[in-house]
RNA sequence: UCCCCUGUAGCUCAAUUGGUAGAGCGAGCGGCUGUUAACCGCUAGGUUGCUGGUUCGAGUCCAGCCGGGGGAGCCA
């Protein structure tokens, strides 16, 4: 009676950690392929998820159910198999099984209609097809990277004293900044309650008040940090905005961190420097997955990745910038839209900073107050804020940060100039009532950053189920 | 929201000045093979996104609608 082979995954398998040649073992997991020789046996290329490569199980003509079973699956069946670990006498793998069991556990009821058959797909076609595409190399390569840079931003942060903090996703509208929200709400829309003026009456609403999806966590974070010192969130954020394009979802993960007791400068820093520790985090955890990205998504994706954590940031004034641009210019180069000082950088301007001028990220620091938040902290200069925006080549903005106004009356009286009523920011307005200090933060947008590491060119491709205007399906 | 491109077999694409809708891949069957982007043969598979219009005749031209992609703006 021979004892029942342990559970391995492929990982392991593959790695002979935890196991070795002659071992008997047991995987479980679905056919990526199956190629039948009729010196009497077949060859299943089985994944499991647990890395990059699937195992090869030579199943034998001999086995009980070859016929009825083996010779049946197709793309797409799960399987458990069992057998023992041996040297491949194929090239293409070192270890393959040699298979005593391969029981099916699920069908693929037709394979003429199965979504994901072994033939290459364009990425628009596996988006509708999202709840199979994680069965196909790019996309269980996305998952794996994803986990990877998520394990290591929450490393990052805990190694060097951060809280990560809950901050709500259902907020209060007061003290969102501007931009499309989406309404949380159980009012009856075929029966809308209204007040005497005929506006709706949110007061019957769920939370007797107007709330949305929160579209930042930043000024919750704000208010932990004065009192926490070093914080971040990480979690999802919403935007209702109707951008069509390839670096924008309604629906993405956005990483903040918060931290007190500290200048622009130190904010630029603590970019760079959690940046370059995620990128090598991933460069030395998934080489394999990586190597798949440079291979066939992105040839330079491992190169950049090197030279990023590296090299140092390019920092600059956005003054300097405007100066380098207006150089560009007077040098023959065009722009769609003109370069002077006190226009936001466009993207044809932030990516010929980057990707032309630089070769490389790119902070750009103190840009002019009129086309930034009411948080944001007042130069001495009185015309520029202490924001910041880290640009990478390929993908563009990829942070937004700034040092946060923690001096009442600037902020009272940014407040009054932008229109907006010191009463709704009474909460915010208290931290700087009550042992303000100065302190500073950012956003990193996740799907951005898994885009860039990768070299995926859109971020509906990194994110699991991608929610964007007119889809959400799934 | 604006600009551009686009919609033909399960998927990726052909189809000349408007004139009988094809191929590759995938799938099924057979052959061959310690195979691995396999290879060879056969077979199945289509109201050409929807609605209307022009025409003897529309995949092709026109209008509207719907979907997809890229860019811009906004941003992360």
């Amino acid at each position: 009676m021979t004892a029942t082979p342990a559970v391995h995954t492929i990982k392991q398998v593959l790695s002979t950690t935890g196991c070795g040649l002659g071992d008997a073992v047991e995987v479980r997991g679905w056919i990526r392929t199956r190629r039948d020789s009729k010196a009497g046996l077949s060859f299943l290329q089985v994944h499991d998820g647990s890395c990059f490569d699937s195992l090869q199980v030579v199943a034998p003509g001999d086995l009980p159910n070859y016929a009825d079973d083996v010779q049946r699956l197709t793309t797409g069946c799960s399987v458990v198999c069992r057998g023992v670990l041996v040297e491949s006498r194929g090239k293409g793998q070192s270890v393959e099984m040699q298979a005593t069991e391969v029981n099916p556990v699920g069908w693929v009821e037709d394979p003429d209609t199965y979504p994901v058959p072994a033939k290459r797909h364009t990425f628009e076609y596996l988006r509708d097809v999202a709840h199979l595409r994680v069965r196909t190399n790019t996309f269980s390569a996305i998952a794996r990277v994803r986990h990877c840079l998520a394990q290591a931003v929450h490393r990052y942060y805990h190694e060097h004293g951060f809280y990560w903090v809950h901050t709500p996703i259902v907020t209060g509208s007061d003290c969102e900044g501007a931009g499309e929200m989406f309404r949380v709400s159980t009012l009856d829309l075929e029966n809308l309650p209204r007040d005497p003026s005929g506006q709706i009456d949110f007061s019957q609403d769920f939370f007797g008040r107007e709330t949305n999806l929160t579209v930042s966590g930043q000024l919750n974070v704000e208010s932990y940090c004065l009192a926490l010192s070093k914080v971040y969130t990480f979690g999802p954020t919403f935007r209702a905005e109707n951008s069509n394009t390839s670096r924008h979802l309604a629906e993405f993960w956005m990483i903040e961190p918060e931290i007190a007791f500290a200048n622009l400068d130190d904010d630029a820093d603590l970019a760079e420097d959690f940046l370059k520790y995620i990128f090598r985090a991933l460069l030395e955890e998934l080489p394999d997955d990586m190597g798949f990205f440079r291979d066939r998504i992105d040839a330079t994706c491992i190169d950049r990745l090197e030279a990023f954590v590296e090299s140092s940031f390019e920092r600059m004034d956005y003054t300097d910038a405007i100066t380098l641009l207006e150089k560009a210019v007077a040098g023959g180069h065009t722009f769609d839209f003109p370069v002077r000082w006190g226009i936001d950088l466009q993207s044809e301007h932030e990516r010929w900073l980057t990707e032309t001028h630089v070769g490389r990220p790119v902070v750009v620091m103190n840009y002019p107050r009129d086309i930034k938040a009411f948080y944001m902290r007042q130069n001495d200069d009185g015309r520029t804020v202490a924001a910041m925006d880290v640009l990478a080549p390929g993908i563009g903005e990829i942070i937004g940060g700034a040092q946060r106004e923690e001096r009442l009356d600037v902020l009272d009286a940014r407040i009054a100039e932008m229109g907006l009523d010191a009463e709704d920011y009474g909460w915010y307005r208290d931290l700087r009532k009550y042992g303000t200090v100065p302190h500073a933060g950012f956003g990193l947008g996740f799907e951005r950053t898994i885009a860039y590491a990768t070299g995926m060119a859109n971020v509906r491709d990194v994110i699991p189920f991608p929610r964007t205007p007119r889809s959400a399906a799934f």
